[in-house]
DNA sequence: TCATAACGGAGCATTCTTCTCCGGTAAGCA
DNA sequence: TGCTTACCGGAGAAGAATGCTCCGTTATGA
């Protein structure tokens, strides 16, 4: 096969293989994210490995083993969450704005991941704490937007993880439909409906027991 | 095993085989419903048959093959969501309140099958005349609504479409969370947003183009 | 020019899956 | 009551798919 070597990574701005192995790590990874959210846990290594544009090998040098590559994903994934929440928290502006920008970066790098391999691989004490954190910067975005009359006062932070949890699962075609559904629904999570939601406001804890469950 | 045999069918007040024969016809297809939509079409069939507490060879008498199963439950759903969409064009009363009674009833049965398995079989003619026809009558729901004010003018009866696929894709558990976040979406997709929806309205043509693509 | 480091992908062992086959069990009739 | 028959469940065979390893190849940099 034709390898593409000496040209630069604009990232780094290094060249030759350091810079492809670097290219390669995103690679893999923005790849694992892809799949697995869109398949599911049950599809195949070697279907990350070819949308990455990289043999077996050089997946395999990365992470020993598939369950380790859905770990670091998922750790990585939240990770950006909670970047992304903080930078969200940040924003000066209106209040709603900055949670339904947030909402919609997560979507955008499919935060929800965790909820799509939840069962197939043993929830690490980090992978919690990572989660807890993210959860108390959401909860503070979305009271931040209740206070501002911006957020209906029947919901709560965790339909918030809910709903980014459905919309990363899109399947990669198909993105406007995805993007005008989600619209929608943040709509429709800003101001209250006629009638109330049904059943309590869920709660972060039982959530956690949800995937907790091995 | 034991089998429960002398048990009468509360459908159909027979008993003994026929009746268990009916039963289990109603039971696989069910299950089908629930595991393909939940796992996607690479779900196993043994998995079918276990969750509809029948074994393989019951399964195999009645559809030779897994691709049979899966059209045939396809067809089953679309003319659930015909027949709904009937039943709700038919009611007096708030117009809105019929389309969301719909949407509910096609996301409780999960008429969004078809976007799950799209692609992982030949699409006959048949199946594709059987969704225009609820996609004609999902029009008529949706413009009566529009007429009555009670549907935002930037979306359409594709949107409508593709709100029910989504959340047909649900997994079995967290039944309620699920539920909050439709009752969001429709809480959406009622009352027009401060911004427009991202995109042109879709339309019907190109959808079905997306899964006919064989 | 040579040692090095990272690469791609064919191949191996094992698991998973679809579908077949057959012994068993109860309903229905003589 | 006893025989026929229709239908049931699940073990198992053939084959596909999957996770992972191994090795020959290729660009880099001294």
């Amino acid at each position: 096969m034709l390898r593409q070597m000496a040209q630069a990574d604009p990232r780094s701005g290094k060249r030759g293989r350091q810079a492809e192995a670097r290219r390669n790590d995103r690679a893999v990874l923005d790849a694992a994210r892809e799949v697995f959210t869109a398949h599911g846990p049950g599809a195949s290594v070697a279907q990350v490995a070819a949308l990455a544009g990289v043999g077996m090998g050089s997946l395999y040098r990365r992470y020993p083993t598939k369950e380790a590559l859905l770990q670091h994903l998922c750790r990585a994934s939240m990770d950006q969450q909670v970047s992304a929440a903080q930078e969200a928290l940040a924003r000066r502006g209106d209040p709603w704005e900055a949670l339904a920008g947030f909402v919609r970066a997560c979507v955008a790098f499919r935060a929800g991941v965790l909820s799509a391999v939840a069962g197939t691989i043993p929830v690490t004490d980090d992978m919690r704490a990572t989660a807890g954190h993210a959860h108390d910067l959401v909860e503070r975005l979305v009271r931040r937007a209740k206070r501002a009359g911006a957020f209906r006062r029947d919901a709560g932070s965790v339909d918030v993880h809910h709903l980014i949890e459905l919309f990363s699962r899109r399947p990669s075609g198909d993105a406007i439909a995805y993007e005008r559904l989600l619209t929608v629904a943040l709509d429709g999570l800003r101001t209250p409906g006629p009638d109330p939601l049904p059943g309590p406001v869920p709660d972060w804890h039982t959530e956690v027991r949800r995937w907790s469950a091995l």
